[in-house]
Parts: C-alpha cells; sequence; structure tokens
DNA sequence: CCACGATACGGAGACAGTCTCCGGTTAGCA
DNA sequence: TGCTAACCGGAGACTGTCTCCGTATCGTGG
C-alpha cells in the first residue's frame, strides 16, 4: 500500500469514527469523505461498503473487548452480579455510535459479513463468562452462548433506539441473567 | 372527507400495506404512490411522514391484537406455557414486516410519535396478559410492564434483521420467560 | 537522480429517494 | 348548472450513493 493511501485511509477512519458518533452510524460518507479532506471515490475505493467502514473504525475496539472480559471474569462476588455487570459492559461495548448495536447484533450469525471478525470477538469473549459461569453450574440447561448475545443486543438495540438511558436498560439486563441462571 | 380523496387515501394504505409486507419498511414512497396511481403529492398530503402511513397500514391490526390477547388470556396450562405463548404471538403480532418491530419497539416510549395509539393497544394488551399472572403471583417483584414489552420486542427486533426463523426465536422468548417467573 | 509504470486521487455526474410547490382539476352544494 | 373550496399530480429542488476516468503522485530500477 502507498504512503498516500495509507495517509488517507487512516484519515478516513478517524474521520469517520468521529463522525459516527457524532451523527450515528447513517451519516452521510460524502460528508466524511469531505471531511477527511479526499473525494468520494478515494473512500469508496477504500471502503466499498459502509460495513467496511465500520469494521476498520472497530478495528481499535477489539482491545476494549478483550480488556473488559479479563476484568469480568475476576469478579468478585455472586454469579449474578458478575452476569450483569458483563452484560453492562457488553450493551456499553456495542453501544459506540447510534446505530451499531443493531448493526452488530444482526451481524453475529452472518458469516459473509464485514464486520464478522469483530463479531466473532464479541461473541468468543462472551462465551468465556457464559462457560466460566457454566462450569460453577450456575447456568440453566438448553442455553446456547450466541442466544444470549442476541438477546443483550436486542436490550441494547433497543436502548439505542429508543434512546433510554442505563437506568432503564439495567432492569431489562436483569431478566435477562435471571432467565439464565438456575 | 371528499369522495376522491376518501378513495385515494385508502388506496394508498392498501398499496402501502402491500408494498411494506414485499419491501420491508425502506420501501420508496414515490413508487407505492405510482403504484397507486397517484403522485407523490397527493401521498405527503394524506401522509407528512413515513409513520403516519405505518399508522394507517396499522389500522386493522389493532382488532387482531385484541384477538390474540383474550384467546392468550383463555389458554389452559402452566404459566409459563401462557406467557410463552403470549410472547410468540407478540413477536408475530409486530413482524408485520420487515423493520416493523424495531418501529414500534422504539415508538413504546414516546408520547409523541404518530403510531402512539398502536403502541397503547398493544402495551395494554401485554399489561393485561403479566397483570393477569401477577395475580398468581407468578411474576417476580419488580417487573415493570413496559420492560417487558422492550425485551420481547428487542428479540423480535433482531429475529427481524438478523432473519432467524421462530425456531431460533423461542428459545430466546424462553429465557425472557424464565426471568419473569418466579 | 530521474524517468517511467503502477497506483491512487478526486470530482463530475448518473441515479434514486424525499418532499414541496403551485397551476389545473373536480366534487358537491346552493 | 355554476361556483368555490378541496384536492390532484407532476415538475423539480435537494440530498445521499456510487462510478468512471482523466490526472497526479509515489517509489523503484536503471
Amino acid at each position: 500500500m502507498r504512503a498516500d493511501a495509507r495517509r488517507n485511509y487512516d484519515r478516513i477512519v478517524e474521520v469517520a469514527r468521529e463522525v459516527f458518533r457524532e451523527q450515528g452510524y447513517d451519516a452521510s460518507l460524502d460528508e466524511i469523505a469531505k471531511r477527511a479532506g479526499v473525494g468520494p471515490g478515494t473512500l469508496y475505493r477504500h471502503f466499498p461498503k459502509r460495513e467496511n467502514l465500520l469494521d476498520a473504525v472497530m478495528q481499535s475496539w477489539v482491545d476494549r473487548v478483550n480488556e473488559a472480559v479479563a476484568k469480568a471474569l475476576t469478579h468478585e462476588g455472586s454469579d449474578r452480579e458478575l452476569l450483569l455487570g458483563w452484560f453492562e459492559e457488553y450493551v456499553r461495548l456495542i453501544s459506540v455510535h447510534r446505530g451499531a448495536p443493531a448493526k452488530i447484533t444482526s451481524a453475529m450469525g452472518d458469516p459473509d459479513s464485514p464486520i464478522m471478525t469483530k463479531c466473532q470477538v464479541l461473541a468468543r469473549a462472551n462465551d468465556r463468562v457464559i462457560e466460566h459461569l457454566r462450569e460453577d453450574g450456575a447456568i440453566r440447561d438448553g442455553v446456547e452462548t450466541l442466544q444470549v448475545c442476541r438477546l443483550v443486543g436486542g436490550v441494547a438495540t433497543v436502548a439505542d433506539q429508543g434512546d433510554l438511558d442505563p437506568d432503564a436498560v439495567r432492569p431489562m439486563l436483569a431478566v435477562v441473567a435471571d432467565g439464565l441462571l438456575r
């Protein structure tokens, strides 16, 4: 990759992260290009689909997911607290900007999605938490971890789209947790 | 309202219901106008916002909601079965077309939404089921019915957007039900 | 150091969807 | 039947998506 291309690529991603946060995932791509000081053609060559841009924007996000799961697993306290704490973190993690929870959660099952690798990181993080609790015999039989991602993702999605504040989200996550725990 | 206006109104609603079902809630409104044999101006005069059209489309839907809740309440069997059956029906009811679950669920808390009255019908239906179970002492303390709508709506939303089939939805609803029941 | 080919740029513009405005038409009453 | 308020419809302004291709730039091999 040529040096000028790399420069533009990085700049676009940086600007996109900012604009997505300001205006949500529906933001105009041409405006992102403009703000990044490049033509639309340049943006679309690097990122043929909107989701490719999202994927690039989420690159740095992977580290935060791994940190969060590590922290969750060292939690001292009841299983319920651990699970609930992780769910809250999960919601926070996927709520990078307006529209993100829906996008991420619906890509969760799709192997062809451009953001697949990011979803896998998240799914694996969630797996570790659930399996950790399952070893304690704390999880009901027949629970699949992908379901858990979808359930919590669903809560994050409605919170995002109805812009609820975190105080309204917590009790919903508690219901999900209670439904999973023995 | 003049007779020709009424005729156009009805025709637009009828066509919109069809097109939304075919193409989802993102369908082109100009195309709906065209198919209904009217100009865009006519459509936008009757329905200034897309949601106004949705509201009209859902008019006939109200009856089905009321029938469904009546049927659910007469259910013979365990509380869990009753609740789960209602949830499945709830999901089916709000999945009128692609995009509908998200739209309806996010409007659930907004008193200014054009589809507010429809949401109220749904919320009240859900209330009746939950309160019925609460009288039996079957529901955990601290559960609010609006949360229930959002949770089940969230499941429907992820199912819609990730187009999962009903077999994948059922276990998620079961988790929610278990989280609500004592 | 420079010339040249591969690589990348960027903006004009085609296309699609939203929504408005207003000249022309029509319903329905007197 | 004639009049007026109500209504129609489509041209077109505007915004966002995405492509194409002439032009510019990078970086390498001589």
